[in-house]
DNA sequence: ATAGTTAATTAGAACCATTCTAATCTATTG
DNA sequence: CAATAGATTAGAATGGTTCTAATTAACTAT
């Protein structure tokens, strides 16, 4: 118990430190999903895929409340906000500047990082407008080797 | 009468032959959703604008006919799926190579040409996989004058 | 032209990810 | 320890999309 406490203790405080940072009190249910958002390193989950995992580890959390947690995060810029799938968001525990490749036939999110893609433009924006991100998807397809 | 079936003759026969040379039967419905979608050029309509513009036209078509048309349309290469909006999906009568503008605010999709955006990878397609598409989406946000 | 065959259309129901509601609970503050 | 603001929740509602199975229309062969 207490040696599991000592052990878990890092990632939960490091939790309970963003979540202060960021103004969302620290609830028990934003702090677990936040461990399980961010003790792995660049995940792209959707929201029936972590409440999932919650239930899994015995977490007790809504649906609704993981749909609520997970916009939260994402306007606390915690979380990006991908959209590849009709019908489907991706939450990505990425937030650095980055592009992804999809492949469309199995769902399959993966980064790309963003120094590896450089791009030349010519367009301005529109006039009146402003570009706040450039998104590049290079979508691919297995192949039988 | 004959004036206006003669004027409409020549989009007509075009779309006629455009839907044989893919194998789909040049059906009312079909005939009439692939006149308003090219009459014009580069749309990015979703399915129930365009089922609100044939029903403005006076054009009786079922909302699961645009729907199983558009999705032909795609399959066939007249038309190109863009999923940029949780929950809502356009398709592009623009079918060359290009990219979008896109303002997540107002929900509107503008073209960039193909040629106006040069790329330079590093990062190989995954093993076992090889590239479809590249698309690049540049968000933009009006911003007052 | 006609009959037979295949494909397309349709209304309405079903689906499903997401959002909403309003009641309950919890963290924070004084 | 109140009082209050904020968070969670079950369940209903939403809305774009897909499905179903019955009807209608296009095509093919005669
Ligand atoms: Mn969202
Ligand atoms: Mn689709
Ligand atoms: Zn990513
Ligand atoms: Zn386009």
């Amino acid at each position: 118990m207490i040696r599991r406490s000592l052990r878990a203790g890092a990632p939960l405080l490091q939790a309970m430190e963003q979540l202060k940072t960021v103004g969302l009190r620290p609830t028990r249910q934003r702090l677990a999903l936040a461990q399980l958002l961010f003790e792995r390193s660049s995940r792209h989950v959707t929201a029936e895929q972590l409440h999932g995992e919650a239930r899994g580890a015995a977490v007790r959390v809504s649906l609704a409340t993981v749909y609520n947690t997970l916009h939260q995060f994402t306007s606390a810029g915690l979380l990006r906000e991908v959209v590849i799938d009709p019908g489907r968001s991706y939450f990505d525990t990425n937030t650095s500047d980055h592009h992804h490749f999809y492949d469309q036939a199995h769902c399959a999110l993966s980064d790309i990082p963003g120094h590896a893609v450089s791009l030349a433009f010519l367009p301005q924006a529109p006039d009146g407008s402003v570009v706040e991100r450039v998104e590049v998807i290079v979508h691919i397809r297995k192949v039988p080797r």
